[in-house]
RNA sequence: GCGGCUGUGGCGAAGUGGUUACCGCACCGGAUUGUGGCUCCGGCAUUCGAGGGUUCAAAUCCCUUCAGUCGCCCCA
């Protein structure tokens, strides 16, 4: 038997989840005026190298890298952020006369990394970004909109963490001051953090391994080394969260693994006995030169992304359900006759928007009323040779257990009227199609 | 990349060398010749993740491999 890829999965059972959150998404995206964007599964290896970072993890051993057979170097995308800045620059987004442009996207994002809770190959993040804006109110309402996903999908004990690296200049002046404070220290950090102290010294900060040791607890804070306007930023973006009532956690030791992140970082957080090391289902933050180091016109901008399998964990245990579907009616069909009047009464009351399905499997009637509570029908139509010989069908309500017998040319009539008679007794759809 | 645990029908789960692989749920059929949910009866894996080996005999022992899961690293 052939087998899914290690790491891969196939939505089955879930798909509820994945339509919820979508829903979410699309409303609460345009409550914040945020368009779709799509963009490919699979970019140029040099576009991830040079935005996420050449001694990023992602890029040093998590892409997936293929040749194609015109000799391209394609990577499936890890990330969603360097496709749409792309995709910006390439269709000449920003000039587009509605600034800031807001986008967001969902979809399959790639890494190869040992599976396990909360973390796939393949796995689907949504995310949003704001491309034109550097005023620490556009963080902030970044921070809110994310809040609100989860608002929509009523997800509690959510907690913001966020944290300022400052601008280029602060980001320099704090690595000098952290290798200085680090230097006569390092041999007693580990391995990976000796050699990050020449490619990446900010990550240090957030190495678990080295977490508890006296250089790391005594090292100095990014905060204190912002200039004067970064820290006014900051500032700033703690009281647009004020005012919009995000609480919010300033976590120091927050840095974050891609390199292209300047001021502002943030992670949405749910308890770790939830999710582990991955209760992070949403991360983000600023990214001013982004756009620039990828041959882009100067744009300032911020963003973040959600894990939506690390979403659903989290719904899951929050006990959030899906609506599963309902169906209108069933058909009970006995006999070949029979059969093509139904398939006639079916196609009649579909066109009328009325939810059907039947047996296609010429099951004992017994089997029928069986698979028709499975489906969850509200309405039974029988139809035998007793009733086609009458021009009648016996309409059964399986809430009610009344049976009665209408004539066919009725059936759609009797059906609208009792469905749409009592809606907030009734049935999902009905009232779903009331809302919108 | 490293470590722990796991892998028996659609699902859950017994079985640790001996004959046709317990059981429960689900499913199908019948009792009820056209009315679900309850009850009773019957059916439903030549095969135990895959491949190889040991043995008169393997789901059970050995080797290899694949996959799942949890953790480390890191990240969404």
């Amino acid at each position: 038997m052939i087998q899914k890829m290690k790491g891969t999965y196939d939505i089955t059972r879930d798909i509820g989840f994945y339509l919820e959150i979508e829903k979410a998404i699309r409303k609460v995206s345009r409550l914040y005026n945020v368009e779709e964007i799509r963009t490919p599964h699979f970019e140029s290896r040099e576009l991830f190298h040079r935005s996420v970072g050449e001694n990023s993890d992602i890029v040093t051993k998590e892409t997936y890298d293929f040749e194609d057979r015109g000799g391209r170097v394609n990577t499936l995308r890890p990330e969603g952020t360097a496709g749409i800045v792309r995709a910006l620059i390439e269709n000449k987004l920003y000039a587009d006369p509605r600034t800031p442009i807001k986008r967001y996207y969902v979809g399959s994002m790639f890494r190869y990394e040992r599976p396990q809770k909360g973390r796939f190959r393949e796995f689907r993040q949504f995310g949003a970004e704001s491309f034109g804006s550097k005023h620490p109110s556009q963080d902030a309402e970044m921070i809110d909109y994310a809040m609100n996903i989860l608002r929509a999908l009523k997800l509690k004990n959510v907690r913001v963490h966020i944290n300022s690296l400052g601008g280029e200049a602060s980001k320099k002046t704090y690595k000098e001051a952290l290798k200085a404070h680090l230097e006569p220290h390092l041999d007693t950090l580990c391995q990976e953090c000796q050699t990050r102290y020449e490619t990446n010294p900010l990550r240090i900060l957030d190495c678990k391994k080295d977490k508890d040791k006296e250089a790391i607890k005594t090292a100095p804070r990014t905060l204190d080394y912002l200039t004067k306007e970064d820290a006014a930023h900051f500032e700033a973006l703690k009281s647009y969260l004020e005012a919009m009532k995000v609480d919010y956690k300033v976590d120091h030791s927050l840095v974050r693994g891609l390199d292209y992140y300047t001021h502002t970082v943030f992670e949405l957080q749910v308890s770790e006995d939830l999710l582990g090391q991955q209760n992070a289902i949403c991360g983000g933050g600023r990214y001013d030169t982004l756009v620039e180091d990828l041959d882009g016109p100067p744009t300032p901008a911020v963003g973040f992304a959600f894990g939506l399998e690390r979403l659903i964990v989290a719904l899951k245990e929050n006990g959030f359900e899906p609506l599963s579907p309902s169906l209108h009616t069933y058909f009970i069909i006995m006999g070949d006759t029979a059969r093509v009047k139904a398939m006639s009464l079916m196609h009649r009351l579909r066109t009328g928007g009325i939810t059907c399905d039947a047996d296609f499997t010429e099951r004992s009637m017994k089997a029928q009323f069986k698979q028709s509570a499975h489906q969850n029908a509200r309405f039974v139509v029988i139809i035998g040779e007793d009733e086609v010989a009458n021009g009648t069908v016996n309409l059964k309500d399986q809430r009610e257990g009344i049976e009665t017998s209408v004539p066919m040319n009725a059936l759609y009539g009797t059906l609208m009227e009792r469905l749409t008679r009592n809606t907030n007794a009734g049935c999902k759809d009905c009232k779903e199609k009331g809302e919108s």
